[in-house]
DNA sequence: TTAGGGTTAG
């Protein structure tokens, strides 16, 4: 069960309401702008907007209001609080601007994503006679203002405008601008601005680094893998120039390794030699400083991505500070990891030892678990929770809300976040809702929902039409399935994967053309994997078709040799026909090989309790109605046929 | 007063 406790705010003496007089006693001290400057600094360090409040009530009344540093105080801490609007307010007010105080109100506006306020401030410093002019400060904020936004060319109009005035030189101004093109996409102009600095800093470096890793690497610009990337590391280093947490920081999100292999020596090799590197030059990352907590959380992503989340446990357990993101990266850990019940112990332990509350994140993070293992009460209290700290219209968290509750059986409730609550609809929302449809085999409303999607104007992706091709796939609407694939293949610039592909083959060989379907192997644009082969081995097992069944196997065991489970439907297949000299020896190849195959297994959480079954299970105290229910719904399903009888079901549980 | 690194969804 999720336990979601009630914390309070931070423990702050300024959020009560009680405390309006603490301010009033100490202003008329020595010096009252001091006094002001010090709670203004207060008033962000323990998060207090009334705090600011009474110090701008405090500021009209001793008549400081033209004070130049209480101002930007000011601004920066109503900025701070998202209160853009007194901090425009404050700004207006003044009547002798200051560059300083325009870079102040600028910063706050860009931070508060307000872009078309920002580029408005930015223009009339050139124009408008009120205003200052522009210095070294309001290119740099003005060039990470532009990346935010990501507009390339208005990026390139201010660089122009920022070399006419010979600000482009300075090394923070240099690195921002680096920045700028890097987010609008352009690694050309990036490492551009790179070649031409004059003074690099380590800054410089890692900004041509995080280029190079964030884009995806332009062929045409002659970068097909991460070789341009290394260069830069190594030569950072020829310089001399030693790697600060940023640079390690970077590195080791490139460092994940494969999770289903996690092979510690293979997938771990540069992950280790920065944590080495780490331990080494900052033995502070147990200190307790904040900053530790950052390169924890990189540490604990590389080695729980790598399949070693027991050692990013480690990792987190010797940090000695642990905030929010220490603790989401740990239970996303876990998650990635499948280990759903240490997710959830762990997103418990959160709140009541470290009295920290989940942020979007966490709540994103710990989703999958409640679909996976603690199930529909779970899911519901983490969305209870959402909509109490108004997070529920946030898309990533409605995309994961809409996946829980189509996994846990309630596709209404699915339905209604998708429609109601997630106001603004991505790819990955319509794509959720279209493989919840699949997932309850509701072929026709996934066919509509996926319509409607082209006709919103959202470009479908690979796992969008995965999703709906194994929807078509479920409730037999091969055909149309078959047609929407070269439809999207044709029209949207879609790579065909090997999951489509398998799609591809599962429906032409369900709707019985094996011919056709071993055509489309030979012709499919990526190497045939298990899956394709599986799925014409089932398909021509379906339309007993031995022969295309034998060669579908010799491709498949030759690819997964140790497979248990291929060997075990050959040997099922062969004993349902009599075929005991092969199902003897499939036995023997196995025995050989030293293979065995692992009971399935599965569960269902009752009031607080997990109920576990294996196959042909009989252990359980109910277990006799159990099974009556079972032959009863196989034999509903011989009868009304399968569709019918899994929507009844999926109502009846809901 | 300026730049860069952390946890997330199908």
């Amino acid at each position: 069960m999720i336990i979601l406790s009630r914390i309070s705010s931070l423990k702050n003496p300024f959020k009560s309401t009680h405390t309006s007089s603490f301010i009033h006693n100490f202003v008329p001290t020595v010096d009252p702008s001091e006094s002001l400057l010090y709670f203004l600094s207060l008033s962000v360090e323990t998060q207090s907007l009334k705090l600011t409040q009474q110090c701008h009530a405090q500021v009209h009344r001793v008549g400081l209001t033209q004070h130049p540093l209480i101002a930007q105080k000011l601004i920066f801490s109503y900025s701070h609080f998202k209160h853009t609007d007194d901090s425009q307010l404050v700004f207006g007010s003044i009547l002798l601007k200051s560059t300083h105080l325009c870079n102040n109100l600028l910063n706050g506006l860009a931070k508060n994503q307000l872009f078309s306020k920002s580029f408005e401030l930015f223009r009339n410093m050139f124009v408008a006679t009120s205003l200052p002019l522009a210095d070294e400060f309001t290119f740099s904020i003005i060039f990470k203002t532009v990346g935010d936004f990501g507009d390339f060319l208005y990026g390139k109009m201010v660089h122009g405008r920022g070399m006419k005035n010979g600000f482009v030189l300075d090394t923070v101004v240099g690195n921002s601008l680096m920045t700028m093109y890097s987010k609008c996409g352009s690694i050309y102009d990036s490492l551009k601005v790179f070649d031409e600095m004059l003074y690099r800093n380590v800054s410089s470096w890692n900004a041509a680094i995080m280029c190079c890793a964030n884009l995806n690497l332009d062929k045409e610009n002659g970068f097909s893998d991460n070789n341009k990337l290394w260069e830069f590391v190594k030569g950072m280093q020829n310089e001399g120039l030693k790697f600060d947490a940023y640079t390690v920081s970077i590195l080791l999100s490139l460092c994940e390794g494969d999770v289903k292999n996690g092979n510690w020596s293979k997938d771990l090799g540069y992950g280790r030699e920065l944590h080495c590197y780490i331990v080494k030059n900052w033995l502070d990352l147990c200190s307790g400083s904040g900053s530790d907590a950052h390169l924890g959380c990189c540490l604990i992503d590389m080695y729980s991505k790598s399949g070693r989340v027991d050692v990013g446990r480690t990792v987190f357990d010797r940090l000695k500070y642990r905030n929010v993101f220490a603790w989401t990266a740990m239970i996303n850990g876990y998650v990635c990891c499948g280990h759903y019940d240490e997710a959830l112990c762990l997103f418990r332990e959160m709140q009541w030892k470290d009295q920290l509350e989940p942020n979007k994140v966490s709540l994103v993070s710990v989703l999958p678990a409640c679909s996976s293992f603690a199930g529909l009460i779970g899911g519901r209290q983490i969305h209870g929770f959402a909509i109490r700290r108004e997070l529920n219209h946030e898309v990533s968290l409605c995309n994961a809300l809409i996946d829980m509750y189509s996994k846990c059986g309630s596709l209404s409730n699915a339905s209604l976040v998708f429609e109601y609550e997630c106001i603004r609809k991505d790819a990955i929302s319509w794509s959720s809702m279209i493989c919840g449809y699949g997932l309850h085999g509701k072929g026709q409303d996934a066919m509509v929902l996926f319509d409607k999607m082209l006709q919103s104007g959202i470009k479908p992706d690979t796992v969008t039409v995965v999703g709906f091709l194994s929807a078509c796939c479920r409730s037999g609407l091969m055909n149309e399935g078959i047609k929407i694939y070269d439809y999207v293949v044709n029209n949207y610039d879609i790579e065909p994967t090997l999951e489509m592909c398998a799609c591809m083959v599962d429906m032409l060989g369900r709707s019985g053309q094996l011919d056709r379907a071993l055509d489309f192997i030979k012709r499919m644009p990526v190497e045939p994997g298990p899956s394709i082969w599986g799925a014409l081995v089932s398909a021509s097992a379906l339309h007993e078709n031995s022969e295309m069944r034998d060669l579908a196997y010799k491709f498949l065991i030759q690819i997964e040799p140790e497979n248990s489970s291929n060997y075990i439907s050959l040997s099922n297949l062969y004993a349902a026909s009599k075929r005991w000299d092969v199902v003897a020896e499939v036995r023997k190849t196995m025995k050989e090989r030293g293979l065995r195959k692992l009971p399935g297994c599965s569960w269902i959480t009752i009031n607080s309790v997990t109920h576990s079954f294996l196959v042909a299970d009989k252990s359980h105290p109910c277990s006799g109605i159990i099974y009556r229910v079972l032959d009863e719904l196989g034999l509903a399903m011989k009868l009304y046929g399968h569709n019918t009888v899994s929507a009844y079901m999926m109502e009846v549980l809901e």
